[in-house]
DNA sequence: CGCAGCCTTGACCATTATCAACGCTGGTGG
DNA sequence: CCACCAGCGTTGATAATGGTCAAGGCTGCG
């Protein structure tokens, strides 16, 4: 898995930074990396910043709490970013994939936690020489300006799947936003990669583990969707998912 | 009650741009005003492209899914921000006080509506210009971003509340937040003016009216608050309220 | 081949939602 | 000035969604 990973990516010297607007050899761009369409100037002087670190699944990239130093760039793998209550519930604030940036939402320190669920390659920024950077170049705000934006317009929609949808309508929310951020996708429309486990999607969702596996089981059971793996599926019938979703 | 609050904050020849940071006369600096610590020269440039509106209770200032034309910056009142789903169902997804920002998860349409709970002022500016002046002056853009950075913690905050916390740990995590944002809370540290209805309440924690007045009732009999009326309360023991809103 | 971890399914339970009745309050008009 | 009404809030009884507890099955790796 890990080989298959490098494989795909190999270790760039500029850190994956130039790289960064398509998420996977061969496949389409991402639409929303933070460096995308940045001038070459900027780029290089990032390329400077950065250095390429490696997570294997389970490690730790940022601990909630933690003086906040570093910012992270992902060029591959997966990473679940979550916070957590005194008695150990957790809420999953988000999944990042490559191309996406990980500290948008830091201050002084770290405000959620960040592990690796699969084999994960990022560029590592110090943060302050970061913030310089940002002071220095327009684009390069500007440019995290708008993934701010994006990723706040995401949360309020998280909000209302969280306050107001059912298990189901939550779980069918989950597998579109998945579908339509999925790197792979441009190989097969249909076709979803879960990397995560049940116990994360119910994190993820404010649910179970128990309700997440009966809900997939029911909307496989409905034909909506049909399970290749434990973690892969195809849905098949996007139109019927898409109004689950919306309440319909 | 709207003639008070146009006591407290006459119109402003500069539409409140240059007032913004103090939310009330006489009480102390709110943190977080986007144009707090803005050079003379962006004041001014702001200034000339604001236009100061008044919204009466229930009036609506942006509607989820029009093009996102407009930009607001309150200077008085309370609104609500929204996300509807097709049966109907709404999840708040903020409360905006004087000296916030609205728009700023916006991209090309709104995602999301906005209505005036109290008698509301706020300048007013036109999207494409206001972008062009955050593209023209760096302090600007920096103040914003570092709004989103802290729009985003709260929404993440939000996440954790919604999606895994009990009736109660929600509506204790309201009213402490809700303390700290009060531009009254300078008068008296415990007391809490509560802007917005029960239904209100209830959209913005994914409840019930009727959970969140029972709630309150349990809070209420617990001694941990105590009502004055039907919209102030006092935080009668603000160490328990904090305990039970992180579980403990 | 066996084991550990993850997933699924079932039975039962609890928190919160729903439905319903009633009370308070503030505004209006007789 | 008082009575009425509408809207909002509270409380109670009941129901349902999703949680909890428990058992067993799959799967992938050593």
């Amino acid at each position: 898995m890990n080989a298959v990973v490098i494989q795909l990516r190999p270790p760039t010297s500029d850190c994956g930074v130039r790289r960064r607007e398509t998420a996977c050899s061969g496949c389409g761009a991402r639409a929303f990396s933070v460096c995308a369409g940045l001038p070459d100037a900027d780029l290089s002087r990032l390329d400077a910043l950065a250095e390429t670190v490696r997570f294997a699944p389970g490690e730790v990239l940022v601990r909630e709490g933690d003086p906040a130093t570093r910012l992270f760039n992902l060029t591959a793998g997966t990473v679940r970013v979550f916070k957590l209550l005194p008695d150990g519930r957790r809420q999953i604030v988000g999944f990042l994939f490559a191309g996406d940036f990980l500290g948008l939402a830091t201050e002084a320190t770290y405000a959620f936690s960040a592990e690796a669920i699969e084999p994960t390659v990022a560029c590592r920024f110090n943060r302050a020489a970061y913030q310089d950077l940002i002071d220095d170049s327009p684009a390069l705000g500007r440019a995290l300006l708008e993934r701010a934006r994006h990723e706040l317009a995401a949360a309020q929609n998280q909000m209302l799947l969280l306050g107001r949808k059912t298990a189901q309508e939550r779980i069918a929310s989950f597998l579109l936003d998945l579908a339509e951020r999925d790197p792979m996708r441009a190989h097969a429309p249909n076709a979803l990669h879960l990397p995560m486990t049940r116990a994360d999607m119910a994190d993820y969702l404010g649910l179970t583990i128990e309700t997440v596996s009966r809900t997939l089981t029911r909307l496989k059971t409905s034909g909506a969707i049909r399970m290749t793996s434990l973690s892969d599926l195809v849905v098949s019938d996007p139109r019927r998912l898409r109004d689950i979703a919306e309440g319909l």
